[in-house]
DNA sequence: TTGTTATGTATAAGAAACTTATGTATGTTT
DNA sequence: AAACATACATAAGTTTCTTATACATAACAA
C-alpha cells in the first residue's frame, strides 16, 4: 500500500471486495486492478499484499488454487463461505466509515 | 481510535480538519466532537490522541495554549500557518481517498 | 547480448499508528 | 462512598504497513 496513510487498514476490505466481484483473482492481478480503478493513485506493494493474502487464508476467509500459466506460477484466491459472510460485514463498515469521514469533511449544520 | 481498522491513518486528518473549522480545541473536546459527529461510532482513545497531538505540535503544524478552566487544565491546540497549508493538502488527499474507495465498493461499468 | 521492464510470488527488518492498560488529578452525580 | 465525567499523559505490545531483497520466467530495447 502506498500514499497518504489513509489507506492503512483498508487493504483487507479492498481484497475481499474485489474477490467478491471477480470470483477469483491472483495477487499480481489485484495490484493491477487497484491501480486501474484508482487511476494509478494507489499502488499496493508486494510487502503488504502477500502477507495480507496469507493471513486472510489462515483465517479461513480465502481459499487458494495454484496454477501454472505461461510457465509462471499463479495463486488464485477466492472467498470461502465464511469469507463471503465476512465481506458483507466489512463492506457495511466501509460504507459507514466513508459516511463518517464525509460528515467530518463536510459538516452538517446541526453540529 | 477504535472500531474497524479503517480509521487507522485518518486521525491526523480528522484533528486538523476540526481545528480548521473550530479555530481551537482541546484534546478531550476533540474526542467528544468526533463521537458526536459519528453518532458514537468512532471513539478516539487517549492513547492515540495525545501522542498524535504532540507529534503534530513537534512538526510545527499545531500551536498550544495552556489554560485552567474550572480548576482543570486544558491544552488548546490551533493550526499554525504551516498547519493550515498542510490541512488543505490533507483534505484533498482525503477526498481522493474517499472517491477511490467508493469506486472500489461501487465500481463503474467501465472497469 | 545485456540490461531493463513486466509478470509473478515471497519474506525479513524496520517504521508508524494504533490498542490496551495504567497513572494522575479535579468535579459531579448516585 | 462509589461511580462517572472531565482532562491530561505515557509505556508496552500489536498490527499494518514500507523498504529492501530474493528468486524465476518472458518480452523488449540498446
Amino acid at each position: 500500500m502506498k500514499n497518504s496513510q489513509l489507506y492503512k487498514g483498508s487493504l483487507n476490505t479492498i481484497i475481499m471486495k474485489l474477490l467478491e466481484e471477480k470470483g477469483r483473482m491472483y495477487g499480481y492481478e489485484i495490484t493491477q486492478k487497484v491501480k486501474e480503478i484508482t487511476l494509478g493513485e494507489l499502488n499496493i506493494t508486494e510487502g503488504a499484499l502477500y502477507p495480507a493474502l496469507h493471513k486472510l487464508e489462515a483465517e479461513g476467509l480465502l481459499d487458494v488454487e495454484v496454477e501454472k500459466v505461461d510457465n509462471r506460477m499463479r495463486k488464485y484466491y477466492k472467498l470461502t463461505e465464511k469469507g463471503t459472510t465476512e465481506t458483507v460485514n466489512r463492506l457495511a463498515e466501509l460504507e459507514e466509515f466513508i459516511k463518517n469521514m464525509q460528515n467530518i469533511v463536510n459538516p452538517k449544520l446541526s453540529y
